[in-house]
DNA sequence: TGTGTGAATATTTCATTGATTGTTCATTAT
DNA sequence: ATAATGAACAATCAATGAAATATTCACACA
C-alpha cells in the first residue's frame, strides 16, 4: 500500500529534523506527531515504537553509505588494489564526515545498536560484502594471491576498524588518519598482491579528496 | 624516602581491593584510609585525590602488561616475524583475559582515560615502542623491508587495534579473535618480509595457548 | 619540624516525587 | 471496515533536597 509508505516517510523526515535538531532522547512521539499533523496514537499504526523509527533512520543511513562507497567502485579505477584502497579510504571519509558534520548520528546510531546489536552486525556485514567483491576480482584476475577470500576480507576488515568511526577511538585528524591508513593499506597489499619486486618503497599514494570523484564516482 | 613510598604502597593495595571487589565508584576514602588504619585526611598527603589513586593503579597494570609482552621477546624466537608475531597474539590474549577476568579493570580504565586522556596515549606509546625495536631489529638483521619504520610501526600498532580490548569493539570468542588475527598477520607481514615467492600459502599458525611459554616467556 | 588527625566544608550522589512522555485502546469519523 | 483520535495508563525523566562523600585545614602529637 502506497498511502502507507508514503506517511511512513512523512514520519521519518519529521523525527529526522527532530532528532538532527535535539538528539532523540529530547524528541517526544508528540512533537513528531504535531510536525506530521496526527495524533500521537497514529504514529503506532505506522512504527512499533520510537526506537524504531530510529532504527529506520540509521538503516537508511547505512544504505546510504553502502551506496556511497559502491559509486566510489563505479569509478574507473586500473586495478582491483586501486579499487580496494578507494574504497576504504572512501569509508574513512565518508564515516568521518558523518560524525563530524551531523554530531547526533553518532549518539543516534549508539542508541539504536545498544537495544539491536544485529543492526550492528548486519552493518558491517554489508561493507565486508563489498569488501570481498573486489578482493574476488581480484584473484580473478591475476592481481591478488590468495587462497582465502573470505578469511583475507574479514583480515581487511578487521585491520582497517580504526579508520571507521575512528573519532570512537582517537582523535587524530583526518590528515593524519589518511597517512596512517595508507600504510597500513600498502603493508596489507604486500600480502595480497601477486608480485613483489615491483612493490613500491613510497607508500600508497593519498587518493586525491574530490568530492565529484570520491563521493559520487562520476569521472 | 622509602617511608613515604611504603605507606603510598599500602594505600594502593587497600584500593585495588577494595577497587577490584566493589568497584571505584562505591568504594570511598574513608574505608581505604580504614583498611590502612589511618585518618581520611592522611591519604591525601600520599596522593593529591581519589582519582590519582586510580591513575596509579592503572599505571602499574599497563607497566605490567608491558612486562608480559617484553617478556614473550625474551623467548628464543627463530626470526623477527615470530616475536612480532607473539608479540601482537601476547597481546590481544593478555588484555583479553584482563577483561575477562577482572572485569573492574576495564571500568576503572575507563574512569581514568575520561578524565586523564594522556594516560592512554602514553600507554598506546609504549606499546608501539615494542614494536618499533622488533621492526628495527627485523630491518637490521634484512629479514623486514621497510624504509620508514616509524610509520610501519604505526600502521601495524593501527591494523591491530581492533585485537586491542577486543571486547569493547565485539563479542567475538577469543578463538575467533586469533584466527581473525593470524590472517592480519599474514597479510601485513606480506608487505614487510623481504622475500615472497615461500610465502606460505597457509595463513600464520595460531601459537599454542601455553601460559607458561606465552605469558612468562621462560621456556 | 614532620606526621597524622578528625571535624568542617564543599562537592557529589541518591532517593523521592511530581511532571513528562511512550504506549495502548476504547471510541469516533470516514 | 479502515483510519485516526485522544484520553488513560505505565514507564521514564527531571527537579528537589537530604545524605554521603571527597577534600581541606586548624590543631595535636612525636
Amino acid at each position: 500500500m502506497s498511502e502507507a509508505d508514503s506517511i511512513r516517510e512523512k514520519i521519518v523526515d519529521a523525527a529526522v529534523q527532530r532528532f538532527r535538531h535535539y538528539g532523540y532522547p529530547k524528541t517526544t512521539i508528540a512533537e513528531v506527531a504535531a510536525d506530521c499533523a496526527m495524533s500521537p496514537g497514529n504514529i503506532y499504526r505506522f512504527f512499533k515504537g520510537k526506537i524504531d523509527i530510529a532504527v529506520e533512520i540509521c538503516r537508511r543511513e547505512a544504505l546510504a553509505s553502502v551506496e556511497v562507497l559502491e559509486s566510489v567502485l563505479d569509478c574507473p579505477h586500473r586495478n582491483s588494489r586501486q579499487r580496494l584502497e578507494e574504497v576504504i579510504f572512501a569509508d574513512l571519509r565518508h564515516t568521518y564526515h558523518l560524525l563530524e558534520n551531523k554530531p547526533k548520528t553518532l549518539e543516534l546510531a549508539q542508541i539504536v545498536v545498544s537495544d539491536r546489536p544485529q543492526f550492528q552486525i548486519e552493518s558491517l556485514r554489508r561493507e565486508r560484502r563489498l569488501f570481498q567483491r573486489i578482493l574476488h576480482e581480484g584473484v580473478a584476475s591475476g592481481e591478488f594471491i590468495c587462497d582465502n577470500v573470505p578469511a583475507a576480507t574479514i583480515a581487511i576488515h578487521g585491520a582497517t576498524t580504526k579508520y571507521r568511526y575512528a573519532q570512537l577511538f582517537t582523535n587524530q585528524s583526518l590528515d593524519e588518519l589518511e597517512r596512517e591508513l595508507a600504510h597500513v593499506l600498502t603493508l596489507l597489499m604486500g600480502g595480497l598482491l601477486a608480485l613483489k619486486g615491483s612493490a613500491p618503497a613510497t607508500p600508497t599514494q593519498i587518493p586525491e579528496e574530490d568530492e565529484t570523484l570520491t563521493y559520487r564516482g562520476i569521472a
